[in-house]
DNA sequence: ATACGGTATTTTGTATACAAGCTAGCCACA
DNA sequence: TGTGGCTAGCTTGTATACAAAATACCGTAT
């Protein structure tokens, strides 16, 4: 899949998946990027013209993105990024709080010691990126922290809901963080969890990790308030 | 979409949506019935052939229930029903298990006095159809009951992915309630639950709820035991 | 007799051609 | 001048043709 000319022969590197698979993760990374903007009609014959492949692959990626909920077939009208509205983030923040407490529940009773000196690596890397004031890593490490701890529960299937929601959340281009005083608030909530996975508290971790999503979710509900005053 | 000879003009009543679409519902019906059964390999052309279709609609509802979890689309080697084992089992009904407890709970808090009437209507059906001894109705109705809870709790994206969860769940045709005795447990469950609802407590439905699905696992389980014993 | 390799066939993946529905723009008429 | 219907084009949905990879089959050699 090329991005400038047509291409010559194919070459690029490794050509492993097929151009549909392809197509998915490319267009997953533009609407994940904004490139693709929320409520956008993709038109197939322009995008397959731009990923450089035909209408079908690009179709069958498409029914791959509806099915995920990135994107919205509307039968012989059109294709359209989703629109995530904030309605949508006050019901997915509390399924979102409700699963990943599961997740922190088991991961406090099943966290072996390697387990655990890994997290506090992880941990001690937000600190620092906190520190720093380096948001863009800091949620970048806290995304590998909260996939550590969902490995660490070993539930799959808990993983697989918990991964599908994320990608809708990430259609929601909102930064909680970047709100005054939301990074330390998070830090601080990272901490208290951490605690209580060395003390094996499956309650505890739960309810810190419950609080945590919820606080986010009221983090963006302050941001969004106060951009539409 | 014909199931017998090559269609001469398409009349089929109301042909609203899609090939592509009809083809997702077919298939979803062939699989729930187990005509194509779990670990099955699915020709393209013979299944296109099949359903009065070429394989380019076909791809694209594989694509579908691909995403769904129904199908396992394994790159250049072909597509496979998916086979639900109970190791799968024991991961997705505790989740269930949280996420029907947060529509009990939430049901509980915003129940009207119509749907309370609603309701009663429901389990009411379900205590004749167990005193018939008609577990086929029961589980219909049973069905019925758990999607209007979802309705009255009102989060739409918590009943998205329950449904998602619960399709795959129908892969595993499991017949608990045939077990000795689980129809009457399952029925006295149902019971305190409607008490629960009647009282607009919302911890005592969340919790009733929860171990409603547990207890249906655990029925499978036995039920499993069973059979390989 | 068995194992290895090469060829033929089958099957998936992709492109293109074709059909049918939707949109928009224009003209006629009130 | 505004509204209604018709036509032209554009876009989606489907079928078919083609390319490439995987599988199966057969023959040969050890």
């Amino acid at each position: 899949m090329n991005t400038s000319a047509p291409q010559p022969t194919r070459s690029t590197a490794l050509n492993r998946s097929s151009l549909s698979q392809q197509a998915v993760e490319e267009l997953r990374r533009r609407i994940a990027g904004n490139d693709l903007a929320p409520g956008q009609r993709l038109d197939e014959a322009a995008l397959a013209g731009d990923l450089g492949i035909s209408r079908t692959p690009l179709r069958e990626a498409l029914k791959v993105l509806s099915a995920e909920g990135l994107v919205e077939i509307r039968p012989r009208r059109g294709c359209y990024v989703a629109e995530i509205v904030p309605a949508d983030l006050e019901e997915i923040f509390p399924i979102m709080a409700l699963l990943e407490g599961e997740v922190a529940r088991e991961a406090a009773l099943r966290v072996s010691a390697a387990d655990l000196k890994r997290l506090d690596q992880l941990h001690a890397s937000l600190e620092r990126h906190a520190a720093d004031g380096d948001v863009d890593r800091y949620y970048e490490v806290n995304y590998v922290f909260h996939d550590a701890l969902q490995g660490i529960a070993g539930n799959r299937w808990l993983q697989h809901v918990i991964g599908d929601l994320r990608k809708l959340l990430k259609l929601s281009r909102h930064r909680s963080l970047r709100l005054e005083g939301r990074l330390e608030e998070s830090l601080g909530e990272h901490r208290a969890l951490m605690q209580a996975l060395h003390q094996r508290d499956g309650d505890g971790a739960e309810r810190i990790m419950k609080g945590h999503l919820l606080a986010q979710l009221a983090a963006l509900q302050r941001l969004m308030r106060g951009l539409s005053a």
